[in-house]
DNA sequence: CGCCGCTTTGAGTCCATTCAATTCCGGTGG
DNA sequence: CCACCGGAATTGAATGGACTCAAAGCGGCG
């Protein structure tokens, strides 16, 4: 966990987010000189739900982990890869995270005090108008999450997922999950051992699952399955 | 159905918001000029989710309710009443809305162009920093909804909600429900019958349901039942 | 008083979970 | 190169919770 300068092609990178595009040179040299780069091994919890939002993160390389835990259960509420930001919305209105982060590998994370951001917010509209979008953005997301878990079935879950995040060559759909499949389980809302029985069943729809390489020849007979919520998806 | 002209009280209401209470006068003015007030009956639709936000609606009097329907299925996500907004964020980001809205009762609202609305929020820093915070909020309750939908059980929730909502008169909480059970059942993601008998499991914990009145004599068995999630519930 | 819609209750079914055992896979060391 | 180890993933059987369907209460309103 060691402390590092910001290298030039990393500001470019942090640079080229949505948040920051529209941003002043000057205000995000500001942001950027108040801020610090740290390496993560896996695994390292970055942010525990219930503390103060001190910083917004970006993930400059790595990928993240979201997720909550009460009483002995834990849920995952979302992952995250290279280039993104996360906990906008408690940094925004000063208040405790509603979330964990964790670090899945190895990780580069980019921390800019919170105070700094409100501080730009209210000097750069432009930039304000960036976070609000951002910030939005998310919202939606989150809608849409909650609204494939009251009114989706698991393996249609499955299904939505698949296509939203699988590569589309012709007919053909293939997915490779990043992760554990406990993990995309607990995204997903079920246990392991049902994913891995969605799986089975969603070979009726030549699924074919090897490892975590998953491949189907009828995208289309997955989007059926999913048709659901197909009008809202629209991002 | 009709248009009518804004009250003075009317609009000292709305500027009572959070969400106006920084805001200029003359950019206040320039919102309220372009806005106008409908009356509707109830059980009319106000929102169709997948149309295009055009307007940010303000619920000056009465009730409604926010839902979603995917083949068959209808789920509400949230309720509201005077003096609150909605759909913020697809106004926000000129995207079309992911949820739908209709009246539970009577109701005032005051509906103001989307594009006013992005206009001052460009010009108005104060009004900027008011708009990302209600956002923020509102992200942070659905957040919180979809935690309590993955991780507590259906009779967790209606605990949760009960402790969330009723007036505590000492020791004992009374609830009153202001539509539907079975509007409530499908907010707290399970069927009519099962909030039924959830509301029967609660006898043991001295719950007594009389109509849409629920009166609890020991709050702190309730607040035990929810207690998961307990750290993330300071708003 | 009687109707109609909401709510409750009951019985049966189904789906997801739990618990347990086995298989698969990647990595390590002999 | 192969045997072995440990965590992950799958499979099976049994349980349980929530849903569906159907019928009976309850309550408000004309």
């Amino acid at each position: 966990m060691e402390v590092a300068l910001l290298r030039t092609d990393d500001i470019q990178t942090v640079r080229s987010l949505p948040l920051f595009a529209e941003i002043s040179e000057s205000h995000f040299g500001a942001l950027m000189r108040a801020a610090f780069l740290q390496r993560f091994p896996a695994q390292t919890l970055l942010i525990h739900e219930g503390d103060q939002a001190d910083f917004l993160h970006v993930i400059v390389e790595g990928m993240v982990e979201m997720f909550s835990n009460s009483d002995g259960e834990e849920t995952t509420i979302g992952f995250l890869e290279p280039v993104s930001t996360f906990i906008l919305a408690a940094v925004l209105v000063e208040k405790v995270y509603l979330q964990s982060a964790r670090t899945l590998g190895p990780s580069r994370i980019l921390m800019i005090p919170a105070q700094a951001i409100r501080d730009v917010f209210a000097r750069d509209p432009a930039f304000a108008g960036s976070v609000v979008r951002e910030l939005a953005e998310r919202y939606r997301d989150v809608v849409r999450q909650l609204k494939s878990q009251k009114m989706r079935s698991g393996l249609e879950r499955l299904a939505a997922w698949m296509l939203e995040r699988g590569i589309r060559r012709g007919e053909t759909l293939e997915v490779h999950i990043p992760f554990e499949k406990a993990k995309l389980a607990s995204f997903l809302g079920m246990t392991r051992e049902s994913l891995s029985r969605s799986f089975a069943a969603l070979a009726d729809h030549d699924v074919m699952v090897r490892g975590r390489v998953i491949t189907c020849n009828r995208s289309d007979a997955l989007a059926r399955l999913a048709r659901t919520l197909g009008s809202s998806d629209s991002s």
